[in-house]
DNA sequence: CGATACTATATGTACATACATATATAGAAG
DNA sequence: CTTCTATATATGTATGTACATATAGTATCG
């Protein structure tokens, strides 16, 4: 589970009330990460019961009073531990590769249709990551001279851009050679 | 939820119990599923309460008796539909992502190590898909003659392969890019 | 003044899955 | 004759997440 010591790494960056760290998981997060809005306040529940977190409520005339939460040491700690240690190779679990797998049930046809329809997906996303990525490299002037944390943080957005690239002409490809084939018969 | 239809497509090929499915899971569909026995006999329950699987007891005289099951009408229905409609897009959850995205608060050296055992065990699993395609295209004569079903199943092991060794190969990359920083600094 | 939208937090509940465990038959090995 | 392994099915329960909904303060727009 990683949602809490994600939350950690966002507050470690500037605390924040659970209004905003849901923001920031639909920004600077979504490319490797989706939550619920309701899972963000019970797990900063819970890491405040533990003691990872702090509370500060700020009371605001212009909003309604929102409550503020700061990574305390134990946190850091936690985090850091979280860092450290690989994770347990999550299931496998494509769908997707499913409906390929038993798409004799289906004429060539159909299976290119929801090919392409997966292919878009793709595309879409891969069209918003690179967008980000050039409006990042467009605020930074010099490439070789981006700090240690925005560099590891780019790499993750690139990841997210080539992995997208490698579907796409994975697609492109078995598209192809369904194709190939059909006419072939 | 894709586990129902997928025990529907392993029954279309071939009446099974919910022993054999588990052991089917584990072969010939490991590499795009994972399943816990437990899930399938309550699967198999809810398809056969529906109308989408017959039940037939067999009386073994060498084993404890088994249930076998077979598609129905209305389960070619249920698998046929579902193959001809594309999946809602799975939520992205990629946790070490995450700990790239955060690894500032760790050394380089700490980092690699932990990418490259992320690396060890993608090279691992590629090393078993590339293994079962051999052994698979050892049986077969003439690749070109493969019957369209044991195309695509070839297909969906190939992209197993081939998103492998684009990890493996970003995995390098990402690497020797945190080395190269790493020196420099 | 009323409607709408944004800020902000919280709870109820259902679902898919994971992990543990129970139960029982039958063959093989020692 | 006991132990171990394989076959075979089933249930209890916890966890993480998804989706819906509730509540309420504040601001803006017409």
């Amino acid at each position: 589970m990683s949602l809490p010591h994600l939350i950690l790494g966002l507050l470690s960056d500037q605390p924040m009330s659970g209004y905003d760290l849901n923001k920031a998981f639909h920004q600077s997060v979504q490319h490797f990460w989706t939550v619920d809005q309701s899972q963000i306040y019970r797990a900063l529940y819970k890491l405040h019961e533990q003691g990872n977190v702090d509370v500060e409520l700020i009371e605001q005339s212009d909003n309604p009073d929102k409550k503020v939460y700061h990574v305390t040491k134990a946190g850091e700690m936690m985090l850091e531990d979280w860092l450290k240690t690989p994770l347990a190779e999550p299931p496998v679990r494509e769908g997707w590769l499913g409906q390929i797998h038993f798409a004799d049930h289906i004429d060539d046809e159909t299976l290119i249709e929801n090919l392409l329809c997966y292919r878009q997906e793709m595309n879409d996303r891969y069209q918003v990551l690179s967008a980000l990525r050039e409006r990042i490299l467009a605020n930074v002037g010099d490439v070789e001279k981006i700090p240690r944390r925005y560099r590891l943080r780019l790499l993750t957005l690139d990841y997210g851009i080539e992995v997208h690239k490698f579907h796409l002409g994975w697609f492109d490809r078995a598209i192809g050679q369904i194709r190939k084939n059909t006419t072939r018969s």
